[in-house]
DNA sequence: CGATTTGTACGTTCACATTTT
DNA sequence: AAAAATGTGAACGTACAAATC
């Protein structure tokens, strides 16, 4: 027994220990992931120091620490040295995004979804690829090597973004997220820590979950990561590798600088960190600037979605990898897929070719400037993150709103964004904003309406 | 120092531990990797007992038990009580099966490559499919539920099997692989173990190194789990599921008994043990047994490929899911995924309410049986597992005659096939055989001319 | 800057369960 | 059936490192 009486030591949790049996720190762990889930610590709440907890509850201290490291790892809590152990804010959240109902009721401004507008060339193209003798092949067995012609197509992408890739180095996978999930499990083993930054892309979060990975942010400036945060994350955190979004961030929309692709390649070939780009925007811009890959390609593995910008239904990406992350990369491509459908593959090669993806492309930046046009004319004195070339913009609110509250006026008034607290990372709180998907809307008017509706809260909350 | 010295004592390994610095517990973890990787330490060798190593390098035994539990982990070793800690067969073999390039002097009678001779059919409906108006939307993104249309055709699909579903417990998946790596991530966490049997399908070892569970092997009989096995796996072993394939099993070719199927229905229903259940060939009986599935639809998630059945290309498969799965099993997908591709996904609807899928069905089955007939002829003194229905069969040799070897054996005769090795599990030596695979080669000639060489392998070996 | 708070890491002890002999 | 061999797991104590005050 400890020899003082804590009833009324000022500790913000404690568990009743009393009655469990088997091991303790099993216990502990389970005691605290209930009183999570069931509400009794809230996201946020700091929970008492170790010491005091064994202290308090007469065990070892090593055995409190012993529990709290299984919880971190199971993603309840956060710890960190000096300022003590915290509820993590992930906790109760879902990490999924795309998967809600769409109500006919309410404009879709919260997933992102790409154009179908040039849809009919692609389905034009895969007819004429259907009526070829040897089409019956396409509808066999792929591989995320894929066939010369595919990854030739792949490096003649790459080439767009002013990425001379070499052919070889390529592989094929079932979309930008299949992409990252083995990316991730290519260059990570489970309870690595990667960094990313503060707020960012959700897809990354749930493959990160699937795999055990931890996501760490990485102190930024400017939107864009500092080479103090990136050594500092790697000596005192342990963090193994990088996650990036160098175009059109999501969810911030910042477009990296130069300098800044240069001094992550620099930092990655020097401290030996692998680092996954996300280059899935990369041509949506009118003059895009050159990957972080084609500084340090044997340090960056390069991911290329076409969804966003040629169609999403070819569910092809493509992947330049590092020579030595091939062969992982390869082996974690066929754990989550075996196949690619070479149907897909060889239609996204052969727009490729014809260029036709790159009128497409052209096309799609047209359409998202005119629609970004009528958000910034709507939102003229509002702070938009975003240029005009961009497929989301983030919108800063008042000091009063945090993302969320937003988030569920927006929803009263019909149209659904996505706060801030989505794409955080850790466990530092979200700042005020929301994020808004300007291709999703089915029309011009309808986003026109949608980003009105918007501006009205905004106006509102302000007087 | 130790007291005694161990250089005359006979100890399998004996590490140098002097010039390592840092952690005691990560050297030898250290060591031991690069013995096995350098070829030092050969797989299925017996490690000193941990007390002796403990005594042998002055260090204390739970130094050495951790160390040893951290290997196990990465799948270098695996130790039982009593008998030791040994060199895990796995430790240097590669968990890739499909992705060596083809040779062409070569007869392919590994890898499984379905049919492609009814994809004509598939082709002519995709064709239709992109010329209706609304094709546009099949262009765009698809959704792990499917629609409602999609996830009846799979409830009609599954009830071929005799498996009435329901349609809201069906979701779909970027082929069966998929499905079964985002299952295992849906059911099981990191670190756990899940019961198979002793040989079993290699993307499903794959599927669990990414996801880091470990695959155990379940005591069988006649080829098919028995309930003291599974009893004794769960309760001391600490087994959280099981993987199956009850038809035409991978790689011994055996189907599941009635009885069988009843018993493990019961036991995953009793002992609250999820349950994978690969149905990939269930279709592929001309009068298919009941999925376990079936009998206990809350216990079980049900896969069902298009790949063997239909065609490769469609890239779909169909899950039934227990409704307490459902939403992991969603999170999973999309961490993989996000999108199905819904052209490829509706035509496979379109296939099966139209019954054009059950056509080619039908026929890939004739052809299976015809292919059949020509093996038993050839090797019709030879112990060969499966029946005329089976995709695969499953060769016995001779005594003096390893899978391995006989691997290497019939590639110099200018046929591939695989050894038992390919599809072990856990540290068990693997049975004298090979599984070849009837539907791979281009024609019943060259299927014929690769059963005759290996046949004649066999009985020079055996005179 | 130095002291204090706080979490982290490693090695140790001991009790135990299972398998083999 | 008993004894020995062998791996497993929990809890502990100590030294340390980082963050905060």
């Amino acid at each position: 027994m400890p020899v003082n009486s804590f009833d009324n030591y000022p500790m913000s949790w404690k568990p009743d220990f009393s009655r469990h049996t088997g091991p303790k720190y099993l216990s502990l762990v389970k005691m605290l992931e209930e009183d999570i889930k069931n509400g009794t610590l809230k996201a946020g709440t700091k929970l008492p120091p170790q010491r005091e907890l064994a202290d308090y509850l007469d065990i070892n201290l090593s055995t409190v620490s012993r529990a709290f490291k299984l919880c971190e790892q199971k993603g309840l809590v956060c710890s960190s040295v000096g300022s003590g152990t915290f509820v993590s804010s992930d906790a109760t959240a879902q990490t999924l995004l795309l998967c809600e109902e769409r109500d006919r009721h309410v404009i879709e401004m919260g997933a992102i979804v790409p154009f179908t507008s040039c849809n009919h060339l692609v389905r034009q193209y895969m007819e004429k690829l259907l009526k070829r003798q040897d089409s019956l092949n396409l509808l066999s067995y792929g591989i995320p090597e894929g066939t010369k012609r595919h990854r030739s197509a792949g490096a003649l992408w790459l080439q767009k973004s002013g990425f001379t890739a070499d052919s070889a180095q390529i592989l094929l996978a079932a979309g930008g997220q299949n992409a990252l999930t083995a990316s991730l499990g290519a260059c990570f083993e489970r309870g690595d820590k990667v960094g990313t930054d503060p707020l960012t892309y959700p897809g990354v979060k749930s493959a990160a979950k699937l795999l055990g990975i931890h996501l760490i942010p990485i102190q930024t400036r400017n939107y864009e990561m500092t080479e103090e945060g990136i050594r500092y994350a790697r000596q005192n955190e342990g963090v193994k590798g990088l996650y990036i979004i160098p175009d059109f961030h999501n969810p911030t929309a910042h477009t990296m600088s130069l300098e800044t692709r240069q001094m992550i390649a620099k930092c990655a070939v020097e401290m030996d960190l692998p680092v996954i780009e996300d280059g899935i925007n990369n041509l949506l811009a009118d003059a895009p600037l050159p990957p972080v890959a084609s500084f340090a390609p044997e340090s960056v593995i390069y991911l290329s979605s076409l969804s966003k910008t040629v169609s999403a239904g070819l569910r092809t990406a493509f992947l330049h990898t590092p020579r030595r992350y091939r062969q992982k990369l390869i082996a974690a491509l066929y754990a989550m897929n075996i196949s690619v459908s070479p149907l897909l593959a060889t239609t996204a090669a052969g727009l490729i070719e014809e260029e036709i993806a790159g009128q497409i492309l052209s096309e799609r930046r047209q359409k998202i400037r005119e629609r970004n046009l009528i958000v910034d004319e709507i939102l003229k004195d509002t702070q938009v993150s975003g240029t005009a070339a961009s497929p989301l913009r983030y919108i800063h609110l008042p000091e009063s709103f945090t993302g969320k509250e937003f988030e569920t006026y927006a929803e009263k008034a019909g149209v659904q964004v996505y706060g801030a607290e989505r794409f955080c990372v850790g466990n530092k709180p979200a700042p005020n904003a929301v994020r808004i998907a300007v291709t999703t809307p089915q029309s011009t008017e309808e986003l026109a309406e949608g980003v009105k509706r918007l501006h009205k809260l905004l106006i509102k909350k302000r007087s």
